[in-house]
DNA sequence: ACACTATTTATAACGATTATCAATTAATAA
DNA sequence: TTATTAATTGATAATCGTTATAAATAGTGT
């Protein structure tokens, strides 16, 4: 089924007039099958291996096409690095604050609030950001350890 | 009642054993104030008539030390600024992606989302962030003219 | 093959934030 | 009040993620 994104993901981009390069599509595959939210540089970093020249900007370039064609979603973190989630379906990210791992998690999209707000403001609504933060499992293990 | 606000805050601070310095006054009296969510450098520019020989390091310190003894929420926005709001009771924030205005709204506590979310992921909740973005009024009466 | 444009690569630049560290100062007790 | 001392400030350099730039390369259509 990931095959099924990656095939839809370039159709999105041939369709939009951009180039199917061999980083694009590398950058892509490795996006749909990353389980992990990956920052630019982890990106960069696991393809080095298929591509030695390839450069950091590359990798920032694509995402941004990517992002412009509403294929990816960038997770912003102030400071830290970006981290890069590939779009299928609506879901919400539960972050750890101890390892700052990443959890998905589905939930109706929280339309009332965006009605909600947009009335009380006069703001045209165009999208929201919601994010749990917390402890994860291994993380709440290892607090267990430390306090026996 | 912004009176009240930096009392309270001060007697946090001496309660946690922070020292209330001249600047930190300035700074706190200033977000409090403040209607804006300002970045720390619109701080740091505010408060050079009062303070000309204030770094912007302190200005940054003290907001990590504000925010540290949960004064201060910092709203961060990936690579722009963040800004820095002072905490009084819970409320949310919508945002225009046209002129980046901060305007808040009030929404009672998504609690179930953060029960939900702790069931299916099996974390321990913490905190939750919720924005929401769209176009401010001023912004849609820009575009509005613009069309004719 | 040719010209034209998009893309890549390498590198420099940028902007927000933090680290460093000597100089200063607020809080405390004598 | 004054002395003491640890916290804080201020100036500057450093860091890090990201973007701009410009030359080299690769696709695309003629």
């Amino acid at each position: 089924m990931s095959e099924l994104h990656l095939k839809n993901a370039l159709d999105t981009l041939k369709a939009t007039g951009v180039r199917i390069t061999p980083q694009r599509h590398a950058i892509l595959e490795y996006l749909i099958n990353s389980m992990s939210h990956p920052t630019a540089d982890e990106i960069y970093k696991s393809l080095e291996g298929k591509f030695p020249n390839m450069s950091v900007a590359t990798v920032y370039n694509n995402l941004r096409v990517f992002r412009e064609a509403g294929l990816v979603k960038e997770l912003t973190y102030g400071d830290a690095a970006s981290r890069f989630d590939f779009v299928t379906n609506d879901h919400y990210h539960m972050i750890c604050e101890g390892c700052g791992k990443i959890t998905d998690f589905h939930y109706p999209a929280l339309k009332e609030v965006e009605h909600f707000a947009s009335h009380v403001t006069g703001y045209k609504v165009n999208s929201h950001r919601l994010e749990v933060y917390g402890t994860c499992p291994d993380c709440l293990e290892q607090k267990n350890k430390q306090v026996l």
